[in-house]
DNA sequence: ATGCCTGCAAAGCCTTTGCATCTGC
DNA sequence: GCAGATGCAAAGGCTTTGCAGGCAT
């Protein structure tokens, strides 16, 4: 494990992820960050993000769209997308999964599943229905 | 419905990837299309994936690592994405998945869901084993 | 004091797009 | 013949990175 340093770039990076509910991107949580810390760059948004992401104390969702989206609720739950905007909410639910030791696949070794959900924010249902 | 037409890299390209079961991504299927068509170009071939994504003879692989992979095969089945090196495999088994129906999320009209399996191929894990 | 971290800017990577030309239908 | 498609090259969007100076430990 590499050294790392706790400074108040991070630190108010880790608070602002962890005080949201909305999976910001990179760019969107720099737009947030920069209300406490207005010279802070881009640049450093993505470091930390990375460093973050290695250390466990944050999620980055890979494959919650386009942009990689992160999250600062580390707790097990699922994700679901907004088909027509992106947004990503929660799911709290547990229910059946493959077991994985039954699953074999040709070349493969099976080490994890993830389970994403898709459909429509209120947001835009209602724009839709109009 | 926009009026299309087969061309010759349209043809091409479809053939090309209903061959392999490699999961191309765009610039590896731009790699093996030029081997019978020299002269076509990468946003050729970019624009005809989006063609035939749109009109479902093919499957773009959004959630399945950094660039899109794309199958030229339509059948139900499910892909395990390699950890290390990011190929792409195909499972045909079945198995039990939640409900729809019973999901209710917060904000969200729940439409479906998506799974993807992740682990090491054979490849990878030879090498990670020296 | 050390070396990890920052801001800035440039570069990288993948994908999309404008344009003149070409070609299925 | 005409609208859709192509090749080429440039531009776009997101992310990473080189560098000189700054700061946590």
């Amino acid at each position: 494990m590499v050294q790392t340093r706790m400074t108040k770039q991070r630190a108010i990076i880790l608070e602002v992820l962890r005080s949201v509910k909305t999976h910001p991107t990179a760019d969107e949580l720099y737009t947030l960050v920069r209300e406490r810390l207005p010279r802070i760059s881009l640049g450093t948004v993505y470091r930390n993000l990375d460093i973050l992401t290695a250390s466990g104390d944050i999620l980055r969702l890979d494959r919650a769209g386009e942009q990689k989206r992160f999250d600062g609720d580390i707790s097990p739950h699922y994700h679901i997308r907004c088909d027509e905007c992106g947004r990503v909410g929660d799911l709290f639910m547990t229910f059946p999964l493959p077991d994985l030791e039954k699953i074999q696949v040709e070349n493969f070794d099976v080490h994890g599943l993830e389970v994403i959900f898709s459909g429509v924010c209120d947001h835009c249902r209602r724009r839709v229905e109009q």
